[in-house]
Order: structure tokens, then sequence, then C-alpha cells
DNA sequence: ATGACCTGTACGACAGGA
């Protein structure tokens, strides 16, 4: 089975694009981050003719969510836990998380707050955000050790200090500060390993390259999408693959899919 | 070459992205 995740920002301004590339990678299941539209706006149809399911959650303009299977989609939910923290004046739950059973596998398409700074009444709600997604996830892990579940998506966290492009660059900003990276290794900790970065390597390898400053053919990006599996998924991955092709020429999305590679259930 | 921000909303900027 071929897994992937991939922040499209926007599913419809580049609906061809999407498209084309899920009938040219031969993928099971896709999970998008950031359709950047409601329900009603999802252009379903173009993927049913492609012969896959879809189910999407987005609620405005803003983040969405959604999952793409052509080997079944079951079970669907919108939120991962009771107490999914919300944001804002009045405080509202946003469209970041569904999750869904494809092929045997518990996949969840997960688009984490961005945080926009330090001081940002969005980065305390990134961190509960996070520390919400780590106490369902142990909490599964707990119920069966057997569990075969995919964390995956944009976690708008970049793990080391190998994982951008200069260090510098980033100081006191977001998806670099200790707590972050806390909340992202307890997640790992808590079961769920990163599965692609055997199979990619760093420094230097990145999921993300900002539109602005020509950092993409400067090869100046960050690795902030992953596929974080349990350990009876980790037990299956046999390949990873980060398509940084798919970032090149007008219309790209500014991050790369990132695509796994399952061997059959034992 | 991989190339000099982009999207949605709404029609002029602005929020949000990271």
């Amino acid at each position: 089975m071929r897994l992937a995740t991939w922040n499209v920002n926007s599913v419809r301004a580049r609906l061809d694009r999407v498209l084309a590339w899920i009938d040219r990678s031969d993928v099971d299941v896709v999970a998008l981050q950031e359709t950047k539209c409601k329900d009603e706006q999802f252009p379903e149809q173009a993927f049913l003719d492609l012969g896959y399911e879809v189910a999407h959650h987005g609620l405005s303009q803003w983040n969405g969510v959604a999952l793409v299977s052509r080997v079944g989609l079951e079970d669907v939910s919108t939120r991962f836990s009771t107490d999914v923290p919300q944001f804002g004046e009045p405080a509202v739950t946003e469209a970041r998380a569904i999750g869904a059973t494809c092929g045997g596998v518990r996949v969840w398409s997960l688009y984490v707050p961005n945080g926009r700074g330090l001081e940002d009444p969005h980065y305390v709600y990134k961190l509960a955000w996070l520390q919400a997604l780590r106490s369902a996830g142990a909490g599964w892990l707990a119920q069966d050790p057997q569990a075969q579940v995919a964390l995956v998506g944009d976690f708008n966290v970049a793990p080391t200090d190998d994982d951008v492009w200069d260090v510098d660059f980033f100081a006191g900003a977001t998806h670099v500060s200790e707590p972050e990276r806390a909340e992202f290794r307890s997640l790992v900790d808590a079961g769920f390993a990163d599965v692609v970065r055997p199979y990619a390597p760093g420094p230097g390898t990145y999921t993300y390259w900002d539109y602005t400053q020509l950092r993409f053919p400067k090869r100046q990006g960050m690795r902030i999408d992953f596929v974080l599996g349990s350990p009876a998924l980790a037990g299956r991955v046999t390949g990873a693959t980060i398509d940084r092709e798919e970032r090149k020429g007008k219309g790209a999305s500014d991050h790369a899919p990132v695509v796994v590679e399952l061997a059959p259930n034992a």
C-alpha cells in the first residue's frame, strides 16, 4: 500500500495538478491539508472519477483537511479527542483533523496550527493542540499496542536544526522553538515514529519551501511534513520519498508530497 | 536548471501562511 500526505495550499486553485499527481503516483491513500474550502466547495466528483473516495472536513476558506482513498474509507471522524483545543474569540474548533480507516490503517490527516509568533495566542493554541494529539495517540496505543495508526500531515514543526536551511534565520520564530520540538518528540516517544527519515536523510532534506526569495531553487526549505507511524505500522514501511519534483513549475504548492510504501499486512 | 509569493474574499486591500 502506498500512503501519501500533502499540504496542497488550496485544492481548488491547483485541482489539475493534484489530480495529475495522484493519477501518476500510484498512491492508495492521500491525506491532504490546507484544502481552503468548505465541504460543499470540495471538488469531490473529480476524485471519484479517478477511482478514489473522499472524506473532507472544511468549515471556511482557512485550513481544511481531507482523506482520499481507493482502498476503503470507513469510520470517518473529524476530531481525535473530545477536547481538541479551540481558538479565537469566540472560541471555535477549526478544521485541522480528519481520520478514517483505509485499507486497515487508521489514517489521520492533520494540519497543526502555525503558531504565528512566540508571543501570539496562536502559539499557545499550537502547543495545546499538539499535546492533545499526543494524549489521544498514546491512548490509542495503550488500548491496542498493535494498532495500525498513521499520524500524517503538516506538523508546522522542524524537529531538529537539520530540518531548516538556516537555524539563525529562524531564531526567535515558531517551528523551531524548544517547546514545539519537545511536543513533537513526545509524540514520537508515545510510539509514533518518523518513518520517512530513514529513507530521506538530512541535512538539506525538506518538504516545504517558501514561495518568496527563490527559496526552492536555492534549496532553502524546512522539513515540517511527516508520516508518523505506530509500531505495527512502522514495521511495514519498506520505503519513503519526498517528491520535490512536484514543487517545481508554475502552480505548485509550497509543500511537496511525502509518500510511504507499506508491505502487505502480515 | 528548480527561478524572483500565493490564496480566498471580494473588487481593494487584507488575513493567513512559515
